[in-house]
DNA sequence: GCCCAGGTGGGTA
DNA sequence: TACCCACATGGG
């Protein structure tokens, strides 16, 4: 039996919230403690992340006035267990004065307005793409901004849905037209999907039989087959 | 020692 | 547009 896309995507978030039930998450205490996460998270394990959040807790420098104000190397420093530390410093500290400078330091600000715009002003700043302008808009400014990861493209395709040559856009279409617009549901998926992604749709070793897809999805259907 | 992790941007054809 | 590559650390 093939469902249809629309189908598809409702049966999977009903069968993620049955099985692990709502999560609403980020792990932070702020909206800018949100942005700097997902900055830090690029192509990055989160246990690394955690580790230099910690750094920049402990430093007190976690708020955009302070990271705005930092000598680049000691934030390079600071965030060094995040890998990519160069790159990130910079990227951190660009978002900083940015929104010191233009948005009062506020990020949920940065994120008002219409939703395209908003997006848009995001993606203009170094460093911020698609994946981490999503993460800001729907975490730390509860917008609804559909989230597309690497975790997201994986589960889905075994599931059979996506073929994996989408465009980042494409997949973001493909739930939001396909979900109704709401913020706690574009956050509990997507919090599902990392869960999932990280106990049984792992990229190696999965754990298809642990699996609450194991009906629904191709790559374990064929498992089962054999 | 090797592979991978909640991407992004610059370069090249 | 479509690939290729650099960017870097820590854990399994």
């Amino acid at each position: 039996m093939t469902l249809l896309p629309q189908r598809l995507i409702h049966k999977i978030q009903q069968q993620l919230n049955e099985h692990f039930g709502p999560l609403a998450w980020w792990p932070a205490d702020t909206p800018f403690e949100v942005a700097v996460g997902a900055i830090l998270t690029q192509n990055t394990a989160w246990r690394n992340v955690e580790y230099a959040i910690d750094n920049l807790k402990h430093a007190g420098v976690i708020c955009p006035e302070a990271l705005a104000e930092l000598a680049l190397g000691k934030l390079e420093q600071l965030i060094r267990p995040a890998g990519f530390f160069r790159q990130k410093a910079c990227r951190l500290q660009n978002l900083a004065r940015h929104l010191v400078n233009h948005w009062d330091g506020d990020v949920t600000a940065l994120c008002s307005g219409p939703l395209p715009e908003a997006r848009n002003r995001l993606l203009a700043l170094a460093g911020i793409g698609p994946e981490t302008a999503d993460s800001i808009l729907l975490y730390a400014a509860a917008r609804p901004s559909f989230v597309v990861d690497a975790y997201t493209r994986r589960i889905f395709q075994r599931i059979g849905l996506l073929q994996g040559n989408e465009s980042y856009d494409q997949v973001r279409q493909l739930f939001m037209q396909h979900l109704p617009e709401e913020v706690a549901l574009y956050n509990d998926y997507h919090a599902q999907i990392v869960q999932l992604a990280k106990t049984c749709c792992r990229n190696q070793s999965t754990l298809c039989a642990e699996c609450p897809l194991d009906q629904t999805c191709l790559h374990a259907r064929r498992k089962q087959l054999c």
